[in-house]
DNA sequence: GGCGCTCCTTGATGCGCATCAAGGCTCGCG
DNA sequence: CGCGAGCCTTGATGCGCATCAAGGAGCGCC
């Protein structure tokens, strides 16, 4: 749970620099904020934190992938997001005087960025654009949760995936005329944090397949027509 | 959509002023938010605003009752929050450049404070304290709302309707020792905040009713049982 | 008082999806 | 090459819950 290593202090600072979060601060400031973080590496499979565990700071994955879920009282697991590379997470915690809801896991052999609750809490007191920045991304974060609410709540299984398939495949390529998505990880992780069972999710594949709407190979899938597969209700 | 009127200035202040995200500002501050803020008075059932419209602020609710939605494409509704006097709504969009994706609809006569944009930008350029704040209260909102999603995704219908009596239990009395809960409206809504239909709703409550765990008259329910009521699960 | 309204309940039916249980497929490793 | 471990698919079955369709039950209003 506590970071075990934390090697090349420069690239951290580095890393840190480029993110949206941190940009425009200046150099001192940004070297404040890198004695505050922590570079730790995580071998696939290893938990990052559990629900309980007390939070003191948040993560940015710096290369690799993580996944956030909860786990229910009969061992069943529920992913909630499937963190990527530049993106950040357990950002909302450090605000409240409260532990972990979820847990964290690599899906991948990763190498985390800790910041830690300290040096966040003194930039907001020093930069308010730090301020808004930080205002910002929890906002997106509620946005997406409230996404994921509705989606949950009104639309079928089919409706989410095909959903999904379409996001990702506008996210991949600015345009929206690529047609290959590729599942970021396994179809499995994917289906539950699409709130279905895998088999329920390859029953669902199968269907779109045989509607020729999509062809998959692997974790590649190709969207072969995205005005029918958008349209298209089970 | 717009503010119709807005009546005593003093009053917003003096209300204002009792909220937890403005004490400890200064009276001048104080005034400066005031001043960007409108009363607004909205008859039950008038919809305060509509996924897609944009947003320019945030609302407190003085007074009466607001239901938070979305409305599906073959028209269903979902209820995302019921918003009691003393609790705001629709902070997150402030932040992004964004329009509702909810409507908002007044279940009660209520009043409303609208508090614009401008000024908690301002304020936020101001005072970190407030940042703070604000940060701390987007945070339980994304707290909240992560439960919902866990509750949905891993809990039955029962669970979920036997883990809301319990919790308006607690919160209603400081202890958990007075077994009487009022629901906040009427039981459709309620049900559609739990994510299940009424029929089913009402179904459930007969059950609990059946199991001796609870008694039910109109909108009140009494608790004859919370400790098997905790356990129960169908 | 009776009429219509809103809100809630109750029953019958069926669909969406989970669950359980076997297989395939693929890939690494001895 | 063959064997096993993950991962995915496919099939059979059934449960949870929605849906559709009628009633009550309270309540204001003419």
């Amino acid at each position: 749970m506590v970071p075990p290593v934390s090697k090349p202090k420069v690239q951290a600072q580095a890393f840190l620099a480029s993110l949206p979060l941190f940009k425009e601060l200046a150099p001192s400031e940004l070297e404040r904020i890198a004695a505050g973080t922590a570079a730790i590496n995580v071998p696939r499979g290893e938990i990052i934190f559990n629900r309980g565990d007390p939070c003191d700071g948040f993560h940015f994955v710096v290369y690799g992938q993580v996944k956030l879920a909860f786990i229910s009282a009969e061992g069943s697991e529920k992913v909630v997001e499937i963190v990527a590379p530049g993106y950040s997470f357990g950002e909302a915690l450090m605000f409240m005087e409260k532990p972990y809801i979820l847990m964290a896991q690599a899906l991948a052999d990763s190498m985390l960025l800790h910041v830690s609750k300290n040096v966040v809490f003194a930039e907001i007191e020093r930069d308010p654009k730090f301020s808004r920045k930080m205002l910002a991304g929890l906002s997106r974060r509620l946005h997406g949760l409230i996404s994921d609410v509705e989606a949950y709540s009104l639309q079928s299984g089919t409706e989410r995936v095909v959903g999904y398939l379409l996001r990702q495949d506008a996210h991949e390529s600015g345009e929206f005329d690529r047609y290959v998505v590729t599942l970021p990880t396994s179809k499995a992780i994917v289906a539950s944090r699409l709130n279905v069972t895998p088999e329920h999710f390859s029953r669902i594949l199968h269907d779109l397949i045989q509607a020729r709407l999509i062809a998959v190979e692997g974790r590649e899938i190709t969207i072969l027509d995205p005005e029918r597969l958008k349209n298209y209700h089970g």
